[in-house]
DNA sequence: TATTGTTATACTCTATAACTATA
DNA sequence: TATAGTTATAGAGTATAACAATA
């Protein structure tokens, strides 16, 4: 830790990081998916239907925020509930012929988006962002990984609660 | 736009982008600022003193909402509010002591994860990332720049309610 | 007993509308 | 009248605790 703002690759990618957040943020709007019902649509579409607890924990939400989630979700005709035959505990997730349509809309909303800014850009930075692509990939599944080992993550800062 | 997911740069870079966003998201914890708020930490960091309805229209938040966010951050202690001696108007925003430090603290920390995550990955994939950070930030520049000019941005795609 | 999921409840955050003060 | 900011109010979203059902 240090008190001034360093020059390691995480303080380098932060702020742009920081930055591309914000920049999703405006894409947020009143009756779109918020970004963890995207995160389910994107999650359902990416690996089939998925059990709360699970999909709880890979959304980073809490397994009641969950259940809440999908209930607003299956309300909204994006998902629907399904039994596991196996395991009569258990809640698989699945998503709409709705739920497909959404996503990729949605998806293609945000990258139609992104297109655009890209077409503003040097076709040398295009390329440098393009080329990283696969990496930043892999920083990402580094991230869930450390996700699945959640106990040994470090203790937040000491903060004044904003409140 | 299309129904399949795409080869475009935005369609690429989407998925890598949410990854990253929910990554984030794991960070945000109970007493630690919300993503909005370290938004305006950055912004009076980097801009100095700023008005209310500047920070509202850069966090992307409304100017009410700005106003009651600043409002808890006041009294957390991490800004305060100034008169502009100019223009009996307007409120000037700027980070206390305290709120450089948060700022400081929680910025560390947040690299350091990123940190974390970097040294899992293969140098080569290290490079390529840092390499892609200039272009990026001009990426996210643009979108800001996208921002100012804010009327005729592409209408959100049709969604049923997650509500 | 442990696990999966839901319900009950409370709280944070944010938005829109209405309002005050200054230009 | 227009602009800057605040206050009032309501609603979305999420968490913790308590609960029900199944393993």
């Amino acid at each position: 830790m240090q008190t001034e703002i360093g020059t390691s690759p995480g303080s380098q990618l932060l702020p742009v990081l920081s930055g591309l957040v914000d920049l999703l943020r405006q894409l947020q709007e009143p009756d779109q998916p918020s970004s963890v019902a995207l995160t389910v649509l994107r999650l359902l579409s990416e690996h089939g239907a998925g059990r709360v607890t699970d999909l709880a924990r890979l959304a980073r939400v809490s397994q009641p925020g969950m259940t809440q989630l999908v209930g607003r979700m299956e309300k909204a005709g994006l998902v629907r509930r399904v039994a596991d035959p196996g395991d009569g505990r258990v809640v698989l997730v699945e998503l709409t012929a709705a739920g497909r349509e959404q996503r990729v809309r949605t998806f293609a909303y945000h990258a139609a988006t992104l297109d655009a800014l890209f077409e503003q850009l040097d076709p040398h930075d295009s390329d440098a962002i393009r080329q990283a692509l696969p990496a930043l990939t892999r920083l990402v599944d580094a991230g869930q990984r450390g996700m699945a080992a959640e106990t040994q993550s470090a203790e937040p800062v000491p903060a004044r609660p904003v409140r």
